[in-house]
DNA sequence: GAAATTACGTCAATAGTACTGACATAATTC
DNA sequence: GAATTATGTCAGTACTATTGACGTAATTTC
């Protein structure tokens, strides 16, 4: 019962490997990594209600204050109907406002209220600790490595989404007012 | 009613920044990454009715095939239950056979079928193909960097479930308790 | 100015992944 | 024999996500 049936294949009892030609050891530790990386914020949200998805929401709108709903859908590649629940509640709790459009009165942007961005900049501060942590492990001067790296990462004809970001060190950006 | 309620805080118009000594820039870096390269076995394991969950424990008993039920839930972090289903579905589709423990006949040991090692390899193709591409892209010397980045990022005392991966082909450092 | 389109909101139903708590069984250990 | 351990299972719940349908208001098109 607890062995194989007779007709079940025979357990394999060899480790899959790099052999392969697959690069198991980075796929792991993104796994490790990232699995980590969110434990932080989590347990903050716990506090609020809140999940994983009200975080991503409150990330990207203070981080392009005054987004529309269409464009936060596209930023984070979910549905309009899962997206209206986790908003009404940020909305609710004065995490964020909305504003009508200024060109167009059906957008709604969106903008993090006083409470919404120290919220979201409580978020932020464990995992950039965690960050900070990494980096000095693996040498100070790889930052550039590692942003190209996770950049590389991106699927190419998503990348627009990582330049909208505001001013940063880095000079690429429109002048955002 | 779009409008921000009276007693609603004020919109905040300006984005935050790495100002705020918070590392915004590889936050959401990472989770594009993370977004996208999960995105590549979601559209495989989409045609076998599986999800992410599958994939996961498919990949450790490949990693490690013999590992028992209770050093999965410890890797995965999650609870039995959560488990149950997600394993019961892959063993009775033939990815997985559960052998009874040759010293405490209790334990379950979890191996890959040849059906299972097979889907295992399919799902991480493309994931190992994303990697390499992004490598090349930040100089193919630097995988070293990035790799130590990404352990570091994981929680320390949590560190050791990655030094248990497979021993490459045999002789395996198992430091027993 | 009427019609079509767009942006957004909402309702209903469903799925996948996770959770806690409780209980059962078999094997091992004391 | 009793306690503990490893696993399995049941019931109930929560969160995040899905698709499809429908409504409303604003803009665009003809």
């Amino acid at each position: 019962m607890t062995d194989p049936s007779p007709a079940a294949g025979k357990p394999i009892r060899t480790a899959i490997a790099d052999e392969d030609g697959i690069d198991f050891a980075i796929i792991e530790l993104f796994f490790f990594a990232y699995r980590d990386f969110t434990s932080d914020p989590d347990q903050i949200l716990a506090e609020y209600g809140f999940g994983r998805a009200h975080h991503r929401v409150l990330h990207f709108v203070n981080r392009r204050p005054g987004l529309t709903v269409a464009e936060l859908l596209d930023v984070l590649k979910i549905t309009k109907q899962s997206l209206a629940r986790v908003l009404k509640q940020l909305i609710d709790t004065d995490h964020i406002v909305q504003v009508q459009g200024p060109r167009d009165r059906r957008q709604r942007e969106l903008y993090p209220t006083a409470k919404g961005r120290a919220l979201a900049l409580a978020l932020a501060r464990p995992q950039s600790r965690r960050i900070r942590a990494a980096l000095e492990d693996s040498g100070a001067t790889e930052r550039a490595t590692i942003e190209r790296f996770l950049e590389a990462m991106v699927n190419p004809e998503l990348r627009a989404q990582i330049d909208i970001v505001p001013a940063q060190t880095s000079g690429k950006n429109h002048g955002d007012h």
